[in-house]
DNA sequence: CTGAAAGCGCTAACAC
DNA sequence: GTGTTAGCGCTTTCAG
């Protein structure tokens, strides 16, 4: 079967069918009212032209498009395209159609011009997947604060009356850090994302406030501020072990950088898991075939994306959008610890 | 600055500047036959009431939307993100909008309600940005072969009157062989990917063939086949070994199975690169920080994806689409080799 | 059950 | 230079 040129209208199938057009749209609609004789010959016609309803006239009459915009940044990188990936899926399946607009940058202090063509292709909802960096957020937020149809924020520290869909960063550090001292680790050293990222710092507050907790002394050499690149994990774990010699274990906020720290053990003679533990966060799937296996916290992005679709799908509602009637609610999504055993001191 | 809702009218810009619609109209496309004095305050109130023209409507009447249709696969990923990261930027560029399609699969079975949805929303032309895999291009081709918007297809083997853009795999394959001849290694085994991809059987038989070339007999036992996993490529390495003793070096048709054999290396006293030289493909980040650092084919595939942008805006043209005016033309972009430690027998 | 008329927001073609 | 008319392809009244 080929597709047809799409390009006939409701009103040739109309007088092919010999019917007025309002007869044809109630068939396409599936509306009641039409007689079953009318109907199933008005579908044959249809079917023969391959008429497919113009979906820009649609909108334009219906002022609802079906489509939401998503603005994203950085694909090239792991997260970002998991996150997408749940949108598309949950946008899909929905019913609905997506347009796509990538930053150049993780800043924002250009994007007018970005929600100007959603506006003006009037989507029906905006989803914000740019993770909060620098002031992006604040850029964002003074552009959407009056917009009339709704927008859902992801990866950001959440906030009153937005609705915000994020992992858990903090509790992501936590688990790992008791996981480090279930296992008997207690000098434990940091390596962070960039601390502009909001992600990194709710790790790193993590990391500091277990140490607290546990009564455990906790100094500025202790931890080193990484760029998320294996090349930045690489000089923080030399300049640790440097400055802090009785580190036993080592939180990483991310598996790239995590990836540096077991290489440069394995041609130092630093024994992994025995003289350094490690837990990484992300759970790129090469983690699990590191040497050793990293341990690390996996955080379903993919569930994020969906989460939001879902979210905004319910603010809109059945009918049109009425700003006062959601509460907009912020959800946080639990990330899981994958233990393997690059944090196993204690084997069997 | 706030946005504005958006949804103020050309009517009402119109009256408020005490113009007609048709005046305003040609303010907001630069026509030149507006006065100047009419001009300036007629922006104005274009600018006081944040009037954004709707798209929508503007593409009915005008009959083409200033959007592509992309449909992609596997997001999660590294190749199809940084193809679609490329396409969003060059789209972008041209001042054009995308709309998102991901497959859930890489087949191509099911993929006809994708198209309606794109050919319904009147998008100028499509970019196919999935793989090809199992025989999910000839569907593909018979649902597309009488489309009369353009399309152009992203990483599939070149075929006459079709636009096709992909990385030159064969190629690929050819820089690693000559590479590792180069370096004095005559037992190459080779682990593949999955030979429903063609990606994978390009890179398999310019392997193959450089052998043949060379005049080193090649058998069955020589290779695997992967699944681009490196749970996989464990596998395949192990196998590898066992039936192909004399082996002294593998081309491994991606960087994650590629992984695997560092690794089992590293676990069993195989040195790396003096027992055994590894050449990888894809050049993902982390490989520059394998133990040892991996050799491997880099590919650009944010290129593949502007080129299949520029292609298609080449065909479109300024004015309508003429289906019969420009040729389709096949583009392959070369790959380029990284060479770094885990091929290196001769160090300096 | 079916059709006629009106109009979503915009622009092309023509008047003046 | 500017306004008027018509119409893109559809759906929403409201008659019949």
């Amino acid at each position: 079967m080929h597709l047809k040129s799409g390009r006939a209208t409701i009103k040739e199938v109309a007088s092919a069918a010999g019917v007025s057009t309002q007869t044809v749209s109630r068939v396409i609609n599936d509306r009641p009212d039409v007689s079953p004789e009318t109907r199933k010959r008005v579908q044959e016609i249809i079917d023969n032209l391959g008429y497919q309803p113009n979906a820009l006239a649609r909108s334009l009459i219906r002022q609802r498009s079906y489509t939401f915009g998503v603005v994203t940044a950085g694909l090239k990188y792991i997260g970002p395209s998991r996150t997408l990936s749940g949108i598309t899926s949950a946008v899909e399946e929905a019913g609905y159609s997506l347009l796509l607009k990538e930053l150049p940058q993780f800043n924002a202090n250009n994007v007018a011009p970005t929600f100007q063509t959603f506006l003006s292709r009037r989507v029906d909802g905006i989803i914000w997947a740019v993770p909060e960096v620098g002031d992006n957020r604040t850029w964002v937020n003074q552009l959407t604060l009056d917009l009339d149809i709704p927008i859902v924020y992801l990866a950001m520290k959440s906030q009153e009356n937005i609705c915000v869909v994020s992992i858990n960063n903090y509790l992501g550090g936590q688990l790992a850090m008791s996981h480090l001292f279930e296992q008997g680790y207690r000098h434990i050293g940091h390596i962070s994302g960039p601390l502009d990222w909001w992600e990194a710092r709710e790790r790193m507050a993590a990391w500091r406030d277990m140490l607290t907790e546990a009564n455990i002394e906790f100094k500025d050499e202790h931890w080193v501020e990484g760029n998320w690149s294996s090349a930045s994990g690489l000089q923080a774990i030399e300049k640790l072990l440097k400055d802090y010699p009785e580190m036993d274990a080592v939180f990483v906020s991310n598996d790239q950088m995590a990836l540096s720290v077991l290489q440069y053990a394995c041609r130092n003679n630093l024994r992994i898991p025995d003289d350094l533990g490690v837990v990484g966060f992300d759970d790129i799937p090469e983690s699990a075939f590191f040497w050793p296996p990293l341990s690390t916290v996996q955080q379903d992005l993919f569930s994020v994306g969906e989460a939001a679709v879902e979210e905004i799908i319910k603010i809109i509602g059945p009918g049109k959008h009425d700003r006062d009637s959601v509460r907009p609610k912020s959800i946080m999504l639990a990330p899981t610890l994958v233990v393997r055993k690059s944090s196993l001191k204690n084997k069997g």
